[in-house]
RNA sequence: CGGGGCGUGGCGCAGUCUGGUAGCGCACCUGCUUUGGGAGCAGGGUGUCGGAGGUUCAAAUCCUCUCGCCCCGACCA
């Protein structure tokens, strides 16, 4: 490609819109523009990365024996209806109506369409499994979109969806997954990690996600530094105390008498912990919830932090708030802030750590009202333990009791066992060897495609700009002519090009009449993996010069040898990846 | 949806408090010079000041409404 026959349109000032770095290099770099918030135009050059990125996903997919079909964006709501989620899908379900009044959406996902296809294709057990997948654009209405195509409203995912005759088959099917993802974000070049995970609204069993390691990433996530546990922040268990209830219940502490204390106004565990000298740890913290529409009491320790998503799990409800303040003076007597587990009448769940024998300060259920020395079964009771903290980096790895690594990331692909959730709503049967209707077992699997290209800069980038990995980088080579109106140059680059495109390397010749300086910013902007700098300076001594995105230092090379050269690299470049 | 901020040329911004008919840098166009890390000189074009209504002799500036965008939070993957 040529640049003064292609658009790749630089900004030289930062954007004032753009928060995150990813964002800023793409918009500076001239691979997306924004239409409307959480809506891009995919340019040229960021094209280009997208459809490499596509490409990977596709070869690898069909490896893993997945087929691609493509489904609509437009869907009818009986469909959703079907499946219940009509009801439940929020808000990020963009919904409307056509000229005849019919109810439609448009797709956030497709379970719906892909469960319909199914049940009426597929009748025999002969006929699975099948893993079918696509790669379209979805819509999700969000909230509040940002960070660029990290989190759009419009954006391309790559989504597939397996049916097994059974368990067995659909963990098979989740397994080649597993594999195909690994290969997948390793052949884009890129520092991943799958990790455990909550399966959340989607439902289901258990998934993972894949996760782009990147210090500004949006999730955290825990690693084991012994073993090979990984586990996002929400879903990581905190290790069950060794001992029996029974036997951790056991004095540690000398038991104290039971005490009130007058706390005026003194509301977080930070100032109860202040006010009386105590640590954070000597404190509980009781915590009122609505669960389903019922108040539920959560104790955890004042140190450790409530992890909903435990909570909820434990309790098995769908829906668990925090009570509004007069649930919580229904259920305690007093003002928000003095909730404490001592005489409360609502159902009392307990982390772990609370089982700890010791003379616990808690909130008195009276206004301005604290109590000290409060003993776990003399002055309140617990109805059930269970883990329902966050994490922390003092605690041991759940699995080997190894310590512990916090580490960020992006999340660019989840894979989800289903079950029969779908099948069940929507009668997808097939006839087993025996004659007899059976479910087909379910898995799902996205990977945000445009969201990879963001995370990747996320991962690679410096000051001057993105440091793309060859594999999705918009061009693997740029050849800089540095004085286009120097005959001598202009021909070198032009036979170094089309050689190169002659051995089908993804070349783009820089024969702007740019000034030397404005070629070399944006060939680092845009962070095209190999530069091939052709000038006078260099020619004068039958010289070319090569530098890789990723190093500091450049080296000449002999005009004859160049296209040798280059394409040596580049090999290089892969072989490094692989 | 709650809180905060911002809409002025393609981009980044000043001007708004204190009303007087729009400016700076970059970019863009023409010419000459220049050409290894975002050139110099000379000349030039560029704006419904987000929109609507109002106050006023006069509105980018004051008032009302409205639309859009960004950030924080809640939410979601």
């Amino acid at each position: 490609m040529r640049y003064t026959k292609y658009f790749i349109p630089t900004y030289r000032e930062i954007p004032a819109e753009a928060e995150v770095i990813s964002h800023q290099l793409m918009l500076r770099a001239g691979l997306i523009r924004k239409l409307t918030a959480g809506i891009y135009t995919y340019l040229p050059a960021g094209l280009r990365s997208i459809r490499k990125v596509e490409n990977i996903v596709r070869e690898e997919m069909n490896r893993a024996g997945a087929i691609e079909l493509l489904m609509p964006a437009v869907q009818p709501a009986e469909l959703w209806q079907e499946s219940g989620r009509w009801d439940l899908y929020g808000k990020e379900l963009l919904r409307f109506r056509d000229r005849h009044n019919r109810e439609a959406c448009l797709a956030p996902t497709h379970e719906e369409v892909i469960t319909d296809l199914v049940r009426k294709e597929i009748r025999s057990y002969k006929q699975l499994p099948v893993n079918f997948y696509q790669i379209q654009t979805k819509f999700r209405d969000e909230i509040r979109p940002r960070f660029g195509l990290m989190r759009g409203r419009e954006f391309i995912m790559k989504d597939a969806y397996s049916f097994d005759v059974d368990e067995e088959g659909a963990n098979r099917s989740y397994e080649a997954m597993y594999e195909a993802y690994s290969r997948i974000f390793t052949r884009c070049g890129l520092k991943f990690r799958a990790v455990e995970a909550d399966s959340g609204a989607i439902g289901g069993s258990y998934s993972h996600e894949f996760m782009v390691l990147a210090e500004t990433g949006e999730d955290q996530l825990v690693s084991c530094m012994k073993c090979n546990y990984a586990a996002n922040l929400e879903k990581a268990e905190v290790k069950a105390p060794q001992a029996a209830p029974a036997e951790a219940l056991s004095s540690r502490e000398d038991e104290k008498p039971l005490q009130e204390v007058e706390t005026p106004d003194i509301k977080t565990i930070g100032q109860l912990s202040d006010f009386l000298s105590v640590g954070p740890e000597m404190l509980i913290k009781t915590l009122i919830y609505v669960a389903d529409g019922q108040p539920v009491a959560a104790l955890v320790r004042g140190d450790h932090e409530i992890n909903e998503t435990k909570l909820k799990n434990y309790l098995g409800a769908s829906i668990v708030e925090l009570a509004p303040p007069e649930i919580i003076e229904e259920a305690t007597g007093a003002p928000t802030g003095f909730a404490g587990p001592v005489g409360l009448k609502v159902r009392v769940v307990a982390d772990y750590a609370i089982q700890d024998a010791r003379n616990w300060v808690t909130g008195g259920n009276k206004a301005d009202m604290h109590l000290i020395n409060v003993r776990l079964g003399r002055d309140f009771q617990v109805d059930s333990f269970a883990d329902l903290r966050v994490i922390t980096p003092q605690d041991p790895c759940p699995r080997c009791g190894g310590p512990i690594h916090f580490s960020r990331g992006i999340e660019v692909g989840h894979i989800f066992k289903l079950g029969t959730k779908y099948s069940k709503a929507m009668k997808a049967h097939y006839l087993d060897e025996n004659g007899e209707e059976r479910l087909m077992v379910m898995g799902c699997y996205g990977i945000g495609v445009g969201r990879t290209v963001a995370a990747a800069i996320e991962q690679n980038h410096d000051e001057y700009g993105i440091i793309f990995p060859i594999p999705i980088a918009p061009f693997e080579v740029v050849i800089l002519a540095l004085q286009m109106h120097e005959p001598e140059v202009r021909e070198t680059a032009e036979r170094l090009y089309s050689d190169l495109v002659g051995k089908g390397v993804d070349v783009l010749l820089d024969d702007r009449d740019e000034r030397p300086g404005v070629k070399f910013n944006d060939a680092d902007l845009v962070g095209i993996p190999i530069r091939v700098t052709v000038g006078q300076k260099g020619l004068k001594n039958g010289k070319i010069e090569i530098r890789l995105r990723n190093e500091k230092e450049s080296y000449q090379v002999d005009v004859s040898s160049g296209t040798f050269e280059v394409i040596g690299i580049i090999q290089k470049l892969y072989d490094s990846i692989h």
